[in-house]
DNA sequence: AGCTAATCGAGACGGTACGTCTGGTCTTCCA
DNA sequence: TGGAAGACCAGACGTACCGTCTCGATTAGCT
């Protein structure tokens, strides 16, 4: 999540601490304010107080950058035990959409996604700090519907993480889609249909092979 | 789909009418060569072998552009009668993960879509030429099915358009976030087992309300 | 002393005419205000009133510019006929020296003569543009001072202009030394000095050999 | 010469007293590579084996740099005594022509001459650690030619002094223009015309006021 | 056949951001 | 205290594209 360090260095003066987090936050703002496309170095240097050589030593790029920048909205995510499986995930799923809904997410995430179809690099760095981040979400999930007995324990472990993949692709799929394409609000209503075609899904999926 | 035409005018040198097709097919082109970020009106105008000021006269600017170049792409998809919405569901779903894992598709769909976020205009226009125009797919296949008997004829309208638009949600948005952020193939098997999650959901959300 | 014209071509928007002329003044201008090392194109630009794109259109960078700038200034010298070659000889001299004990061309001729040292094709537009260029005057004093009688007629052409070079660079060198090495005055009691030296030197020279 | 000493400090840490003369050869080898303007104290720090630092607790900058490495280059000039001041002036002339001659030194003169143009401070320290400390030679040719008997001594002591600056200024304005504008080599035939103009134009000069 | 009007190519134009480089300064640790 | 290392701010560099404009040259339909 911060700033990529080359190498432990033991000489020399070292790197402003207070500066990474300056700059993911500026980068934030502008984000906000003008957009990816509109973004740019000079502008959120200025905006972090901070010289643009400073900014280029510790990222290589605007995408780069903008991943970080959005990455660290996501930890926000939580899981608080609502009682039951289908209760949590429309809790998750809620707050997923919430951060989503958040303008300095919707004008990075896609984009740097778009950027990272050409770009190995980016997309494994997206991969690492937000997608494979948040995966932690299903497994406790299920691990706690398992606890109360709702989940029967998984057999299979490749089958399981095909499973979890699947699940994290419809969610995710979902949420984007219907707040970044379609444009409406994932409130509460469509979040509660949406959980229900998802758990009956995949229980009888689960029973019925 | 095409080219704006500002208004119809009777008299002086007409358009070179081969020259929109020409563009489209550079756009795509380059954005294959060099995806979305590095795509340059200059350089496609080039590829056209047309002025750029031809191509400005066209179109207000790249987004709109890689709009209408990709939408294009989409109307090749077909639902050919497989014999069961199952299999329908299945074959229409393939042919759209076919077109996603085209590079011009990739490259140009995500990043005009992180555009229309900040730009309402944008956003109409990818509804138009490419949403709702593929939402007829939805459509036909639950007539097919209906007909066949195998889903009941719906009641609520408002609540079958919402039915159909969550569907929109997660086909498209699983599909999407499979190929491009997953970066996994949604081959044969990833899609017959989302189409059994996803018809299991419907039915089972149809049924027990 | 233009700017370099690539190519003269048939087709697309002209080159907007006065600018050569608004940018020269524009360079003279900072170089009095800055001088050369600290004189930025883009400020230059500025003060034409003029894109730096424009200007780099027109001119490889910094040196050629200024070479081109301070040409200008030297195109003033004339040479009056004084009735004597040491009156003419001082008179062209006080022209010479009034013109480098200005600040554009003080700050912008050491500047480029020291570029040109490492760049012969600067060395070759500096000789072109403003040395050869000024040896008419030696060329002109000497014929009339032929006519006139204070001169006889040259008989090896080759020693000829081996003296037209060493009067060269007797004068321009001891001017430029005295003016912006020695940063003392040129005046008219130096330039008779040096005038006196300078006749007595040659017309022993070529009596005695 | 040396590095401008702030102040003779008694205690703490010597000084490298290497370092001076590592770094003004490092400064002279980086002017034959890369020349005046393309120079960087950093790449001098670097060649020298020192860090950026210990360079500017030294010298104020670049120029003042500069001007100690070129100086170190002139105090070579020697007055060997060959018989007549002809000779002595043709000898101590082509030294100063084979001085000039090197690209450490052509490269860096004129540009710090340049810059004196605008910077006092800079002309004085020029004067001070290069032309004054090499009026000697011209000092010494007098005095030795007139212990011969080629020169009478002098009666006005401002004339003189005025004489002496004449000198100096056609002397190494001519070379100078010679080698660097003109871009021909001072070899011995040069020389020898010049110094036959020189000789007979001040013997003139004193002879017939 | 001439007129009118919009098109076409070419490329210059004013802007703006890029990512890099340098100049000087500062901050840290080590000797 | 001096020195090596290197981060820091500031700002110019030369390049690339943007979207607009100005040309001369076509190319139709309408008189």
């Amino acid at each position: 999540m911060q700033s990529r360090t080359p190498a432990p260095r033991a000489t020399g003066r070292p790197r402003n601490a207070k500066a990474d987090a300056a700059i993911l936050a500026a980068t934030r703002e502008a984000l906000v304010e003008l957009g990816w496309s509109k973004l740019t170095l000079g502008d959120v240097a200025m905006r972090a107080g901070v010289a643009k050589t400073t900014l280029y030593r510790r990222w290589a790029g605007k995408n780069e950058l903008v991943v970080d920048a959005v990455a660290e909205l996501f930890d926000e995510l939580r899981l608080p035990d609502r009682g039951t499986l289908a209760a949590d995930i429309e809790g998750v799923v809620l707050q997923f959409a919430a951060i989503l809904a958040r303008p300095e997410a919707k004008s990075g995430l896609m984009a740097v996604v778009a950027e990272s179809i050409r770009d190995d690099a980016l997309r494994e760095r997206i991969r690492e700090s937000i997608v494979d981040r948040q995966k932690r979400l299903v497994l406790e999930g299920r691990a706690r519907a398992q606890r109360r007995g709702e989940l029967p324990a998984e057999t299979d472990p490749g089958e399981a993480a095909r499973t979890v993949d699947l699940i994290f692709d419809v969610v995710a799929g979902a949420v984007v889609h219907r707040t970044l394409v379609s444009a409406e609000p994932a409130d509460e209503e469509w979040v509660r249909s949406f959980t229900r075609v998802l758990l009956l899904g995949l229980s009888g999926a689960s029973q019925a092979p």
